[in-house]
RNA sequence: GCCCGGGUGGCGGAAUGGCAGACGCGGCGGAUUCAAAAUCCGCUGCCCGAAAGGGCGUGUGGGUUCGACUCCCACCCCGGGCACCA
């Protein structure tokens, strides 16, 4: 039988041993006293929702192969692993079974854990951590107070995104083109008092920070769009009074442009349906139908009032009343539209439709005048023109250029009082708290008697949410219901209280993971900070491209904050100094998920044929940053090699029957100059994540291997023993259990992931010979064997004696040779 | 609309101004075998040619260069992000 036979690979019999290995040898785990020059290896907090999919395979195996390699560098690697377990699926999973949330999670953390282990994931696994342990909500809930106190956190009543279908509001991140990000339910517009956190405070900062990370450009640019600064002025435009004059009674209209260069040919102004003073700027005869207007536009779904199309005429509407144009003195009409935005600004905007195609189209529809006050090139005939150009119609500005004219406008603002520079963001404060019950409650209570919002002290924190709660079909919070957990007493008065029963976004949770990592046992504060100033930030962080602005923004956000609290060191502005965004896994072209049902097992495989033949596809199919689709990874060919180096390896007699002792050949030491160009080669690769040409690397090898052991000449016992052995190192950090165990075969039971990192021999990539090619008119001629070393009058002379340069030639005489010795000859002919 | 990324054999891909197609998959042929699987060896971009050899060839068109998959300009197609942000 085959299967007995000892020479043959079986992954099954192998990967378990050296898993429980590492395991029990502590090969993973490093004391914050380590000596060794630190690394933070990271893959982004996985949320559990069961074994491993083929997305997290590809995930983890990248960031394994990274722990490995920096260990055997010598490197003292944090290897840390942790579970994101707060999140509705959880819950609704507990409305359907009546079950509570938790028992539900930790079996799935369960299956995830055990799927990373069996593909061959290394962690320091006392480090683990997990959102819904108490031990770590409790710090959750103490920064929510600490970022309350320094007026990070705030309560109040604004248009909020409402969810229906997860009964929840939502930060504005995680509404996609109006619809929600989980549920795809349309998103309403609710008027709610809510928990807020003030990201905004860090707009800048977190602007500015991004030009010195290590991130890819998308990611850095999809950040920057999101922050969305701009640059321009705000100002008042007086209300007029019935003969054009201005008012200065009342409150000017304020406005935020950033093109206040264009301001001479502001024609009408528009108001947000939203905007505070309507009622107070409408005209009576106006009235019903702005009234109707404004009615329609809350009763439109978000979605339909962002889509652009649509009548003009059905998305304004005058309140006849009129402002000042403060540049020209003349009043002009003011009209509500639904695209201005209460939210932006100030929720009004001067109208300029000479400048601006939007207002171009209002001003057409409306027989507004249009003034233009850029003037266009000769050759332009569109309508707005929003380029670059000298100012016109502008009094004191004409002839300027747009940057000079933008200085002198907003000089003569502030001169006349009425408005000042300004910078605007796009970004919004994060909307924190979520009416869900499987999150971290928020530890404050509403005090019945006088003391309003109090927070829970210190010592009575984590609060955590009981366990005899009824789920409710609708998602409605079951704490909302549960007397016993509502009803407390207030810490300041002692009189009665309500708990709030809101649970932060889970998004809290994997703000900060990163720095309890650095310190997971400790309980009198979230984290050392000697810990943290001795791991952070993180060297390398690795995960998809989906959490670009999500996760990462507020990461970001809650470094910076903490380290401004005094939780970190005052310099630890950001968490993740090298972000590497690694492409999807999909099938036949479309995202993988439960729900489209075209996931595949990891784990049939790794049962079948074993976790290093995945792993080795996964880096074998494409560069890491890309998208792969799952019928492209080559299992049986990785498979097969695998099989190949098992059977050089372990030095199956059959393949290997002619060996040598004593002298080297010359094709000895070309195998052994081979092996260290592998060397050079394939550390460069591992270094810039080029793992699957560091693949093919492996894979030439081994065919040259194969061809020298089965040559008549036979090979050299200890060039070839060199040569495996650098093959086993190279990849031991990509497939990780069978160089492990065919290293220990071959070495006494030594455990190649504790050798150090093999270094090339500088004087053995020095090449003596190589292939010179010979151009003509840039098209290969000819090959030729030279010295490395050869002159450059040398090649030319050994070029032209080619007999095919020769005939193709014809006897005609060169016009020009181009000699790139010793690699390249071009004749020009 | 704006901003990124990409387009190379039958397929996944390699090649950071110098041999296009490394490596793998697939295909074809051979060895081994009673036979098959497995394994080992060889060939495999397209066209012409018996061969030697030649021509063509990296989305399209132009440009820079002795030389372009690579750099520049324009366009086409695919993927992604942002999208009434004043």
């Amino acid at each position: 039988m085959e299967d007995t036979e000892p020479l043959r690979y079986h992954p099954a019999d192998i990967e378990q041993r050296w898993q429980q290995r590492w395991l029990d040898d502590g090969t993973y785990e490093i004391d914050n006293d380590d000596p060794r020059e630190s690394r933070f290896v990271l893959s982004m907090y996985p949320y559990p929702s069961g074994p491993a999919h083929i997305g997290h395979v590809r995930n983890y195996t990248f960031g394994d192969l990274l722990v490995r390699y920096n260990t055997m560098q010598g490197r003292g690697v944090l290897s840390p692993i942790g579970f994101d377990s707060f999140g509705l699926p959880a819950e609704n999973a507990a409305i359907k079974s009546g079950e509570h949330p938790r028992p539900f999670t930790d079996g799935k953390i369960e299956e995830l854990s055990s799927s990373l282990r069996r593909i061959g994931a290394v962690y320091d696994t006392r480090r683990t951590i997990k959102s819904h342990d108490p031990a770590y909500m409790k710090w959750n809930q103490v920064f929510f107070q600490k970022f309350y106190e320094a007026g990070l956190i705030y309560r109040t009543e604004a248009p909020v995104n409402w969810c229906p279908g997860c009964h929840t509001v939502l930060a504005n991140e995680q509404v996609v083109d109006g619809l929600c990000e989980r549920s795809d339910d349309p998103v309403e517009k609710r008027n709610l008092e809510q928990w807020f956190c003030r990201i905004t405070a860090y707009a800048q900062e977190l602007l500015d920070d991004l030009d010195d990370l290590e991130w890819p450009d998308r990611v850095k640019l999809m950040q920057r769009n999101w922050i969305g600064r701009s640059e321009g002025a705000e100002f008042g435009l007086p209300i007029a009074a019935a003969d054009g004059t201005a008012r200065s009674d009342v409150e000017p209209l304020m406005v935020y442009t950033t093109r206040p260069d264009t301001s001479f040919g502001m024609t009408f102004a528009v108001m947000s349906p939203e905007h505070p003073r309507v009622d107070e700027l409408t005209t009576d005869d106006q009235r019903p139908l702005v009234e109707a207007f404004r009615q329609e536009v809350a009763n439109r779904s978000e979605i339909d009032r962002l889509s652009t199309s649509g009548e003009i005429t059905k998305r304004g509407i005058a309140t006849g009343s009129h402002v000042v144009n403060p540049f020209t003195g003349k009043p002009i009409p003011v009209f509500l539209a639904d695209y201005v935005l209460i939210t932006y600004g100030t929720g009004a905007i001067m109208a300029v439709p000479g400048q601006d195609q939007r207002d171009w189209d209002f001003a057409a529809a409306y027989d507004l005048p249009i003034v233009r006050t850029v003037a266009p090139p000769d050759d332009f005939d569109g309508e707005a023109f929003t380029g670059d150009g000298p100012a016109i119609n502008s009094e004191w500005l004409d002839g300027l250029e747009v940057t000079e004219a933008k200085a002198k406008a907003i000089d003569w603002l502030v001169d006349q009082g009425i408005g000042e520079h300004k910078i605007n963001f796009r970004l919004r404060d994060w909307l924190f708290a979520r009416q869900r019950f499987w999150g971290c409650p928020i530890p404050m209570v509403y005090c019945q008697n006088e003391c309003g919002i109090v927070a829970v002290p210190e010592d009575q924190l984590p609060i955590v949410a009981p366990d005899d709660v009824e789920f409710r079909a609708s998602g409605e919070n079951p704490l909302l219901h549960h007397e016993k957990f509502l009803n407390t007493t207030c810490p300041n008065c002692d009189g009665p209280a309500k708990r709030e029963t809101d649970t932060m976004d889970t998004f809290v949770d994997s703000s900060w993971y990163f720095l309890r990592f650095c310190d997971p046992w400790n309980t009198d504060e979230p984290f050392d900070r000697a810990a943290a100033e001795k791991f952070m930030p993180v060297d390398q962080y690795i995960g998809g491209i989906e959490h670009a602005i999500l996760h990462l923004m507020y990461a970001r956000f809650f470094t910076k904050a903490l380290a401004d609290l005094g939780y970190t060191p005052k310099d630890l502005r950001e968490p993740f100094e090298r972000l590497f965004t690694q492409g999807m896994v999909r099938m036949g072209g479309s995202k993988m998920s439960k729900s489209k049902g075209n996931t595949v097992a990891p784990e049939d495989f790794i049962n079948d044929h074993g976790a290093d033949s995945l792993r080795l596809a996964i880096l074998q199919a494409k560069p890491p940053a890309e998208d792969v689709d799952f019928e492209d990874f080559q299992l049986e060919g990785c498979e097969r090699f695998l099989n190949r180096v098992w059977r050089l390896a372990a030095t199956d007699p059959e393949l290997i029957k002619n060996i040598r002792s004593g002298a080297t050949t010359a094709t000895d030491n070309e195998i052994d100059a081979a092996a260290h160009r592998l060397i050079d080669r394939v550390t460069g690769e591992y270094e810039r994540w080029a793992y699957n040409t560091a693949v093919a690397g492996f894979m030439e090898f081994t065919n040259t291997l194969y061809k020298y052991v089965q040559s008549d000449e036979g090979a050299n016992d200890e060039t070839l023993s060199f040569a495996v052995d650098t093959l086993l190192r190279l990849m031991a950090p990509a497939v990780p259990h069978i160089s492990a165990e065919l290293w220990a075969m071959r070495h006494d039971d030594e455990h190649i992931h504790e050798l150090t990192w093999p270094t090339a021999d500088p004087a053995k990539l020095v090449v003596s010979e190589v292939t010179m090619i010979v151009q003509i008119n840039g098209k290969l001629r000819d090959r030729i064997d030279v010295a490395a070393e050869i002159t450059e009058s040398d090649a030319e002379a050994m070029a032209m004696a080619s007999p095919k340069v020769q005939a193709q030639l014809d006897g005609a005489t060169p016009k020009k040779v181009i000699v790139r010795a010793p690699n390249l000859v071009n004749i020009v002919a």
